[in-house]
DNA sequence: CGAGTGACCGCAA
DNA sequence: ATTGCGGCCACTC
């Protein structure tokens, strides 16, 4: 392991994104500064588009609280996926990332 | 191989 | 407080 990074970049967001517990979110800039790069938010969230479907993007949301925009079905699904996971969304699209943002360890 | 784009973030006025 | 602009990295075609 020497370098490689950009290969194990999408592989780490990937699999940190995997390890989010349920009713807990966290942001693009949170994953991507966890995975080397806090200026490669971008990239998280294409990785999102591209990256594995079976992983719970739905528990990635932006700094401010606010839901994506290229959720199938679009925000309003996007609410839906959390609040089925427990998640509290307001009618703007919001989760209180202070309370549910989570931190692994 | 090269170029374009993006589910963002931060700062400034 | 709100709005607008630019910039960074990686991915895909």
């Amino acid at each position: 392991m020497t370098k490689n990074l950009a290969n194990n970049f999408k592989e780490r967001v990937c699999t940190l994104v995997s390890q989010i517990p349920k009713g807990r979110i966290m942001t693009y800039g949170q994953i991507a500064a966890l995975c080397g790069d806090p200026l490669a938010a971008r990239i998280v969230g294409g990785i999102a588009h591209f990256g594995d479907s079976g992983l719970p993007w739905q528990r990635v949301v932006s700094k401010n609280g606010g839901l994506a925009n290229g959720y199938p079905g679009g925000k309003n699904g996007h609410k839906a996926a959390l609040e089925a996971e427990g998640v509290i969304v307001n009618d703007y699209y919001q989760v209180n990332i202070e309370k549910l943002l989570w931190r692994p360890r």
